[in-house]
DNA sequence: TTACATTGTTCATATTTATGAACAATGAAG
DNA sequence: CTTCATTGTTCATAAATATGAACAATGTAA
């Protein structure tokens, strides 16, 4: 058929991608900013105009049928392609502008992106930000991300990646707690102690800790033959949350392993370094990236926000206080 | 930007392909079938969102900016496959439906197409057909058309063409002119009758005939060496319509070239072949086509209905009147 | 030039579409 | 097995979109 005809329908079919992608029409419509009551209804009218049923409904999930499968591998590159032209449009002339969603780990997010990003939305007022702050894996392309915050050393060959800055895990406690139990001497002494771990999936209670060997200040960091001591630790606290980490800390609960731009808001008031001539292997990885799906262009917007957050980013991670009123 | 920013605007930019391709408003919403008002408002609210100007309007004609222009260009294969995609899905199964946009030549429209059509949509209930009869030339794909039917023998390189049948041109007069004014026994006599002609862009009032030279009946046609004549012919009519044509013939009006499918009607009631030995080099086009725009594939309305028309126009055109009530 | 027909835009109105609360179905957790 | 939260669908209502007549602008033909 001539496509004309399309119209009424392309809409329709463009949805029909994307409950592809999410299979969930609660989650479509959620994306795509409407109610799933329409999402339901528009579905069931291009099957009735199609004849076919593109969409197997159990109530409970989504899936496509095999025409559904077929019809949607054969459009999605077209739709990838009118969404890269279009922005390409757009990013021609004036401002940047469109929206930007991002993700990013809850407690980098918080402390460090959320303030960075007021601030850019400050001076690009025709750009929205969509921030989704989660610590589970995120496949950008498939959830419709355009932009994640990522703690890792190893960004993904299949996305581009922007190095923000370098991190470092950083053995904390607060000065009461040391006072009431003393100051660890050497990592093996840490097994004496209360360590607060960071839950992750297949997490050792287990730290890693190496310094130059030999006579301390005649090697440089790097140099040479290297010491290293693992130290199994156990604790009365194991989250997944580095905030809830930093404040039991605060609260002189025990000694614990942050990232350095957590540690940040509190290292000023009323955390210390434990061991500070230790460095410390880090759970957390050692740099902070911003992750993109490799596309034909990157959009303004987001080229933009990378930008100010490597200007933000630059200066690591300064003691005293961020803002955290935003969000 | 993820694709799902595009879900309000896709259709939009669909309109702006059709747009581009009309450069026309009116015709634009026409062809999609909504009010041009509509059309001159959503493509506004799609310059506003993209913050470009797309399209450069002078009231009175549309033409495209630098940046629309390139924003069709890059959208228009997406579009394409889309709707090919969406297409096939809706072939995979159950009875063949959608629109089909057909268009032909007058004359031949109303008086072989209608009819067979009208059977056709019978037998599909769920094919609906738009039959644009008009004798100007017509670019399918710029102007979204599914089917031509066009009377050539050489179909463009470019198209799909199914060979729907032969047809031959006729020189005709009715007998009541013939009783009066003689019957021509060569075509060097037709100078001195009332020629009717077609009107045809450059065409000169010449006609060329042709028969087996030699003795006639003692070579096949087709064979060994042809005996040709042109004759410079003038009369009171010119038409670009062959119903005119036909009519005035009947009408005793004088001597006139038609193709043997606008001849049928009256050839059993009125009109009788003059010369008859004689074969006339058309003007028409010896063989009717239809003709269809390159593509992935051929929908199945499409191909029923060609397989129909074959079916209908197999056997040539019998002389009896056919239904002109369609249309 | 001067009509004239046709184009694109505007605005109040009518139609279409989206909404969200209520409901039945279903997979997960205990 | 039973409970429970969550999913997709339905339906009356609310919001958004399309409409078409009126208008000004602009090519065309006389």
């Amino acid at each position: 058929m001539s496509s004309d005809h399309l119209s009424p329908l392309v809409a329709d079919l463009h949805l029909l991608t994307v409950l592809a992608a999410t299979r969930s029409f609660t989650e479509t419509a959620r994306r795509l900013g409407l109610s799933k009551a329409s999402a339901s209804t528009r579905i069931s009218e291009l099957e009735r105009s199609a004849g076919v049923l593109l969409v197997r409904r159990t109530t409970r999930s989504v899936g496509l049928t095999e025409a559904g499968q077929q019809l949607v591998n054969d459009m999605q590159p077209a739709f990838k392609r009118i969404s890269e032209s279009y922005t390409a449009a757009r990013d021609l002339v004036g401002t940047p502008r469109g929206l930007v969603r991002v993700t990013a780990p809850v407690a980098l997010g918080r402390q460090h992106l959320a303030a960075s990003i007021a601030t850019f939305l400050g001076r690009f007022p025709d750009i929205h930000i969509e921030l989704e702050l989660t610590d589970r894996f995120v496949n950008l392309a498939n959830e419709g991300f355009d932009l994640a915050i990522r703690h890792t050393n190893t960004p993904p060959e299949t996305h581009v990646a922007w190095l923000l800055c370098e991190t470092r895990s950083l053995l904390l406690a607060s000065p009461q707690y040391l006072a009431q139990h003393g100051l660890p001497t050497h990592p093996s002494t840490l097994a004496a102690h209360n360590c607060l771990l960071y839950l992750r999936d297949s997490q050792a209670g287990s730290w890693t800790f190496a310094r130059p060997a030999g006579r301390a200040g005649k090697r440089k960091p790097g140099e040479g033959a290297v010491e290293r001591v693992s130290v199994n630790v156990r604790g009365s606290l194991k989250a997944n949350n580095s905030e809830v980490l930093r404040d039991a800390l605060l609260a002189g609960l025990g000694i614990g392993l942050l990232p350095d731009f957590s540690a940040a808001d509190g290292t000023g008031e009323s955390l210390v370094p434990v061991l500070p001539e230790w460095q410390v292997q880090g759970f957390f990885g050692e740099r902070i990236y911003a992750l993109r799906p490799r596309s034909a262009q990157v959009p303004r917007a987001v080229s933009c926000l990378v930008e100010h957050l490597r200007g933000s980013f630059a200066s690591g991670f300064p003691l005293q206080a961020t803002d955290k009123s935003f969000l």
